[in-house]
DNA sequence: TTTATTTATTCATCTACATTAACAATCAAT
DNA sequence: ATTGATTGTTAATGTAGATGAATAAATAAA
C-alpha cells in the first residue's frame, strides 16, 4: 500500500485518534461526517436487525477504510455501527474528501481505486451469500482473509458469514475430524 | 437522470447496439472491455453456481449501467453473465472510460456518482441477505423497484431474492390470502 | 392451430441451519 | 485468586426454505 498521506491527501497526524477495544466510533442513526482509515488495529461495521441480532457487514484491519457510504453520500442517518475490535489508531477522514463534489483529479483517482475494490468485494459477497453453503462461505472467508481469523472470535466470524456461532462451531468440528 | 452523452462523455449513437431478448452480451470466463448502459429495455447479470443454478446479481433497466466491475478493474475473466430480458438498446461503454487511469475530472466525478450509488445498493443487499427472511426481502424488492416486477417472471425475482420459485410462489399465495 | 417449452402453483418430503439449553473453557474485573 | 461475564462446544428439537414431482397455465415455435 502506498503512503497514507498520499492516498488520502490529508495531514494524517492531525486527524489521528486512538480508541480502545469496544469503543464505538459511529452509531446507527447518527450522521457522522467522517470515514475511518485504520492505521493500526481492527474495526468492525455491523447492523442490528429488528430482533436485536448483530450482523457484521465488514471488518477493517490496518490499511482499510470503512464508513457507511450510503449514509455519507446521500446524507442519511447511518444504518451501521462502527466499533473497535482491538485498540486502534484511526485517521478520521472528512467524508467530503472521499465523497464531496469538489475533489481534485488526484483525489478522485485515488478514491476510484478504493471504491472499485470495495465494489468487487461486495459483489463477491452477494454472490457467495446467494449461492454458497455455510461451510463454503467459511472456507472462502479463510482464504480471502487468512491472517484475520486469528484476531476474531468465532462469534464474529459467524456473524460475518451469516450463521449462528453454534452452526460455525459444528462446521469447524466436522472439518477438524475429517482430516 | 441527466443527459446520457453528458454522463458517459461519449458519442452514444456510435456505440449503440440493438439486442434481442435472450441475447447474451457477456459470458462467464470472457474478458469484455465494455460496460453496458441501457438506453431502452432490460438486462440481467447473473452467476451460475457449481450445481448449475442461476443467481441473478442485478437487473439493469433503462438508465442503468451494468458490468462485471471486478473483472474490468482487475482485468480478470468475468464471473458474470449479462443477458437481455427484453429487446434492448444498449450503449457499449469502453471500460477504460469508466475504470481507466487517464480520466478527466468531469468523467471521474460522474463515475463517482454511479459507483457510489452502486455501493449503496450492494450494501443494502448484503444486509438484507444476512438479516431478512424471504418475505421481507420480497417486500423490500417490490418497494425498491416498484415498476420492475411487472416486467419480470417470478422465477427471475426468486433468483434475485435468493429463493426457489416454489418458495416465492408460496409466499405470494400467503400474502394474497392475508388481506 | 397445434405442439412443444417454459412458467406457475400446490403438495409431500427432506435438510441445512436456527433455537434452546446445559456445560466447559476463556476472559475480564474487582 | 475469586467472581462474574462472555465465549465455545455439544446435543435435542424446531422451522424456513430446498427438493422433487405432478398439474395447470402461459409462451413460443412449428
Amino acid at each position: 500500500m502506498e503512503n497514507i498521506n498520499d492516498i488520502l491527501n490529508i495531514d494524517s497526524i492531525a486527524h489521528t485518534k486512538n480508541y480502545k477495544k469496544g469503543d464505538i466510533l459511529q452509531r446507527h442513526g447518527e450522521t457522522n461526517p467522517n470515514a475511518f482509515f485504520v492505521k493500526h488495529g481492527l474495526l468492525k461495521s455491523y447492523s442490528i436487525d429488528n430482533k436485536g441480532k448483530e450482523h457484521i457487514f465488514m471488518f477493517a484491519p490496518e490499511g482499510w477504510v470503512t464508513a457507511d457510504i450510503e449514509s455519507q453520500v446521500f446524507n442519511r442517518p447511518s444504518e451501521l455501527f462502527i466499533e473497535c475490535i482491538e485498540d486502534s489508531e484511526v485517521i478520521l477522514v472528512p467524508g467530503n474528501l472521499l465523497f464531496g463534489d469538489d475533489l481534485s483529479v488526484e483525489q478522485l483517482k485515488k478514491n476510484k481505486i478504493l471504491t472499485m475494490r470495495r465494489i468487487a468485494v461486495l459483489q463477491r459477497r452477494v454472490i457467495m451469500l446467494m449461492s454458497a453453503s455455510a461451510l463454503e462461505r467459511y472456507n472462502a472467508f479463510l482464504e480471502a482473509y487468512p491472517n484475520l481469523s486469528q484476531r476474531l472470535t468465532q462469534k464474529m466470524i459467524a456473524s460475518y458469514l451469516g450463521v449462528t456461532p453454534q452452526a460455525l462451531s459444528t462446521i469447524r468440528g466436522k472439518t477438524a475430524r475429517n482430516k
